[in-house]
This record gives C-alpha cells, sequence and structure tokens, in this order.
DNA sequence: TGTACATCAGTGAACGCGCGTTCACTGATGTAC
DNA sequence: TGTACATCAGTGAACGCGCGTTCACTGATGTAC
C-alpha cells in the first residue's frame, strides 16, 4: 500500500515523533517501528541519528527557504518600493502556506522543530543550521532593514528576534494553546486566525518608538 | 567547603545541566557528578527523575510566583488606576531581579527552563506547572485585561501569548544572541539591555490597532 | 547517666532494560563481455 | 543471448554501554525509659 520509500518513511515518522518528544527523547526503535521498516535502515540510509536529524531539517526547512528566497529576490531587483513589514511577514506566511499547503498539523510539527532547534544550544544542530540556511536569513533582515529604515540596528536586531521569538514560540504551542481556548473561552480557532493576528503584532512591535539609546 | 547540602547541590546541578541539555538528555549520573554525590542520592532524597525536575521547576518558580503574586494583590486592592501594560510588565522584570538578583546567569537559565517546558507538550510537566502556577497567571491575566480594556478577549488572549512568546523564545536564546551580536555587530549587550528594549515592544504589539474580527 | 532502639542521610554495587551501532548476510537489479 | 560479477536495499541478530532504579548496608544523631 504505501510508496513511499524507506528513507522517506522514515523522514516521515522522525519528524513527527521528534516534534512531540524531541531529539534524545525519541529513539531509534520508536522511530523505525512506526515507520514499519527494519531497525538497521537508519544507519543503512542516514548512518547515524545525528544525520537523521539534519536530515529531517533539511526535508522540512529546504523548500521553504528555496521558495522565501525566490520571492524576496524578485521583489529586491523590481527597484520600487521597499517592501512594508506587513508586507514581508505576509510573504513569509504565503511562503509556507505555499509549502506546506493547508495542512496545519504539519506546519506546526515544522513550527515545533524550529522551537527544539533554537532551544537545543548544546549540540552542534544549531551550527549546521546557521551554516545552511543562514543566507537566507540575512537577506531577509535586509529587507527588513529597508523597511524600518530610521531604527537603530542594535534596536532592530533585538526586536526582530522578538518577533521571531511570537511566531516561533506560539505556533510551536499552537496545539496547546488551542486546546486551552476551547476549553477556558468555549472558542475554536484555526491556525490561519492566528497567523493573520500574528503579523499586524510583529509589524506594531517591531515599529514601536524607540524609547531607549 | 560546600555547605549546602546533598538535595540542594543536586538541586544546583539539574538546574544547569536541564537548562543546556534538556530533560532526557541529562542522565541522573551526569547531575550526581557535577553535584559530587552519590548516583542513589537523587532517588533517595527525591523518588525519581521525574520527581527531581519538578522540584527544580518548583524551587525556581515558586519564589518569583509568589512575589509576583504579593505584588499583583497590593496593586490591586488599592483601588486606584488600574496598571498600564508598560507597569505590567515592569513589575514582571523588577520580581525576577529581585528574585535572581543580578545574576544574569541564573536567569538566563530560569528562561531556558521555561522554553523547555513549553517546548514539551508531551509529558505531564505542563500539567503540574498549569495546576500549580496556573492561578498566579489568570491573576496575571486580568490586569492585562485592566490595562486594554477594549481589546476582544480573543485577541488579548493571542497578544498576551505572542509577548510571552518574545520574552521567554528570546530571553531563553539571550546567551547565543549575545554571542552573534558580539561577533557580526561588534556589539557586546547585557541582559537589562535586552529587558530594557523588550518591555516597550511587548506594550506596543498589544496595544496595536485590531485589524480582524 | 547509661542503654536500647528508631530514625535519618548517605553509600556501593548490582539489577534488568533499552539504547545506537555494527556486521555478516540475502535477494534483487544492473552492467560487461 | 547467456554468464559472471558488482551494486544496491534491506534484514536479523548481536554488540557493549549507559540508563534509572533498587537494595542491603553503614554510621551518625535523636529519643525513651
Amino acid at each position: 500500500m504505501p510508496k513511499s520509500t524507506t528513507a522517506e518513511r522514515i523522514l516521515d515518522a522522525a519528524q513527527i515523533l521528534f516534534a512531540i518528544k524531541g531529539f534524545a527523547g525519541t529513539s531509534l526503535r520508536h522511530i523505525t517501528s512506526k515507520a514499519g521498516v527494519n531497525l538497521a535502515a537508519v544507519n543503512y540510509h542516514f548512518g547515524s541519528k545525528e544525520k537523521l536529524m539534519r536530515a529531517v531539517f533539511e526535508r522540512t526547512l529546504t523548500p521553504f527557504c528555496d521558495s522565501l528566497e525566490k520571492q524576496l529576490l524578485s521583489h529586491g531587483q523590481s527597484g520600487g518600493e521597499p517592501l512594508t513589514l506587513e508586507e514581508l511577514f505576509e510573504i513569509m506566511v504565503s511562503t509556507a502556506n505555499n509549502v506546506y499547503g493547508d495542512d496545519s498539523k504539519e506546519f506546526s510539527r515544522f513550527m515545533r522543530l524550529m522551537g527544539l532547534a533554537y532551544a537545543q544550544t548544546q549540540d552542534e544542530l544549531r551550527g549546521f543550521l546557521g551554516a545552511r540556511y543562514g543566507m537566507v536569513f540575512r537577506r531577509f533582515l535586509v529587507h527588513v532593514k529597508l523597511a524600518a529604515p530610521e531604527m537603530p540596528p542594535k534596536e532592530l536586531f533585538w526586536r526582530i528576534h522578538f518577533a521571531l521569538g511570537a511566531a516561533v514560540f506560539t505556533l510551536a504551542s499552537f496545539g496547546g494553546l488551542q486546546e486551552v481556548l476551547l476549553n477556558d473561552y468555549k472558542m475554536d480557532v484555526g491556525l490561519s486566525d492566528v497567523v493573520t493576528r500574528l503579523v499586524p503584532f510583529m509589524a506594531a512591535g517591531i515599529r514601536g518608538e524607540v524609547e531607549v539609546e
């Protein structure tokens, strides 16, 4: 029935389990039994658990970053007005939507992985991600600077991370928060609902008056 | 030389290691060897690794939450003007400063633990923290609502989580970001620097115009 | 005051278990002559 | 076309290791009579 290859099945299972239990909390036996493949297949296809984790991140991040980069480049060379903060964030959102479709489960999983990546300062994952995807991030920063030219670089640096934090943190815990809202407020919300609220929040936070320095 | 008790030494070591490597990634042997105590002492004093983790969170969170609650209560019953968003966040900051002194290492560690707690939806830790500290959080929410009375509750719910996300995420990764700033921008920043920028960001984000619903 | 017993803090060694990884092996498919 | 060999995907079983936990034990301190 499943047409996917062994390597793909492993990646699928690993992505789901890493997002739930974290890297150290997920064993290769969990992954292979969920994927319905032989235990030794992980080391055969990926070499080690560590390399499997990189492959999971790479498979998730690469389509998103490639697509985002293309969007940013096309806006950068048109020579017109620089993008506003709202437009920039909307580009990120629509890129994510294009890549992950309307599968909010997968999107949430991706965000949980990103949150985990940040949580794990310790190991070499951060270095790997920085080396692999740092350029896209820096290109994005350039656009943010153009959108808020009067902001001191240091202040802007922090505000961008505040905004990213708000996004990653909220979207990674989306499942849990959705539950709270349903139980305490009797309100059912979708992921797109949150994203729609997130964009103006980030833009307003970044644009706010500079109070120090 | 060390006057602290065995249980305290274990808590100290566990807090540091959990913050760095996460819960699953830290073994009791790491903890006890760092603490310089016998391996069996963890189960003697705490019963299990799981209960040790709860004790770590409890020791870190309780002084902060107790102090915060006292502050909020004293402002709540004075019957004067409701607190502004900035004042509310400043209360959080000054409470944290009072509790953790100016030891930014300890503060960062605390934030990393909070980030980890959010990252781990899976296990029962979230439930434990919700049951133990939910009331302080709800009391804080009441004050936020008073500070932004015209905001629809659902919108406010999300914006508060956006703001918390910005805070937790940034402060948890403070060490790493500090390094980036030093390498790429040749700028050395302290924790208080970031907190000072964080408060207006959160306030501006929450106060921003409502665009949907 | 002395003695018997209880409680407490801590220890050393072992327990079974699940971990990531390795290895010899199978069987199918592709390639060379 | 047939045969020999190489490559590839996958497997089953075992490897040693570190894991959390347990247990019988020690020695110091406290309490009762």
